[in-house]
DNA sequence: ATACTAAATGGAGCAGCGTTCCGTTTCAGG
DNA sequence: CCTGAAACGGAACGCTGCTCCATTTAGTAT
């Protein structure tokens, strides 16, 4: 087959081969790990899953906020666009919040020990929470304005704190019964709506 | 002077007295250690503050729990009984279930730490989670319902999911001018508020 | 007052994890 | 094929939680 020309591979170009599978190799041993023992599982365990050595993990990605967020990006960029999608889409800019949050709530909640990670007091997780931030947080301000100039929401709440508001309810351990954080995002909700229609 | 009747001093008994004092030399460290580093502070740094050994920490406090636990025993008992005292002397129910909160949110915030601990996904915070449910609970029930019959508040909320979305908003980093949990915690009793008073 | 016993103590020691460092291996261009 | 550099692996270091045991000390019986 012709030699790719000089649009070339999707992922940066001046890595060596065996770096760019070893970079593959370790991201998909990592969403295994995360499934089964959480965004926290020790860097050897996710190592030896992946059959390479510590460091090389270390390398590709300098922090384990590096990693996750790796991880994770293809769904964060699915939500962010979701956001945009459903707020073209709504019947009301009310519903496009709600549906929206509905979507990021279900996303942290089935990522064991995101929602932890996103607001641990460590900093590990710095860069994490900023991906976070800059990907979703635009989104969340513009659903929310939209909502606010719809008059369904009262003004005066900031995006910021909205969303780590929610992502705060969903920190937890999971399958506890007595404990749904759905309920308590749709009560916070339901507080930011506006008195009445008016 | 005349021997001690059998009335004897408030704390247990059993204990020789070096070590009667030695439990209140931690505890008093601690309380310290904690306002500085947090209730995630290092045993070492603990036991070297309040000048003994590791394991003396250990035998007094078996685990990380009952010491904190015992660190923050009386504010967690005042608050319950300020919760009381409240459901009792405010203008409503209401009334008093907002006051409680406040005090509750103030005394998780100012703690640094407590609110992640107690939430906290590993079990090393089983105890205190426990204690506090145990303490406050009831409390936070009492007001719930106080409110719900008196026809300010939905019915259907359970009393520990409240208490838990409340501790999980306050969450976090303190100091961030972005996100306050108060004005959170106002937003999500706002959502459990009735429609309408009729 | 002295001797005795069991409670209490302290710190060394072991294990787990994060992170770094360096000798060795492997790729890729000449 | 040869060679320089990128990439690699795992040993090593530091920090923390927790335990174990030789030693000290308080309280009591004589």
């Amino acid at each position: 087959m012709a030699a790719e020309g000089p649009a070339g591979a999707s992922p940066s170009r001046s890595k060596r081969a065996d770096a760019q599978r070893n970079r593959e190799t370790v991201l998909t041993a990592a969403a295994g790990v995360f499934v089964t023992s959480g965004v926290d599982a020790p860097i050897r365990q996710i190592a030896t899953q992946a059959g390479v050595g510590m460091a090389t993990i270390y390398r590709h990605f300098p922090t384990r906020a590096d990693l996750v967020t790796a991880v994770y990006q293809h769904q964060i960029e699915a939500c962010a666009e979701a956001g945009r999608t459903l707020l073209a889409n709504a019947d009301s800019p009310l519903d496009a919040l709600h549906q929206w949050i509905d979507l990021f709530v279900d996303f942290l909640v089935t990522k064991h020990g995101l929602a932890d990670a996103l607001q641990s007091d460590s900093d590990r997780f710095a860069a994490l929470h900023a991906y976070f931030l800059d990907r979703l947080l635009p989104v969340c301000a513009q659903l929310l304005d939209a909502a606010v100039e719809a008059g369904d929401i009262k003004p005066g709440t900031q995006p910021y704190e909205l969303m780590r508001g929610i992502g705060n309810l969903c920190i937890g351990r999971d399958n506890d019964p007595r404990y749904d954080p759905r309920r308590l995002v749709a009560l916070l909700l339901q507080g930011l709506q506006r008195p009445q229609t008016s």
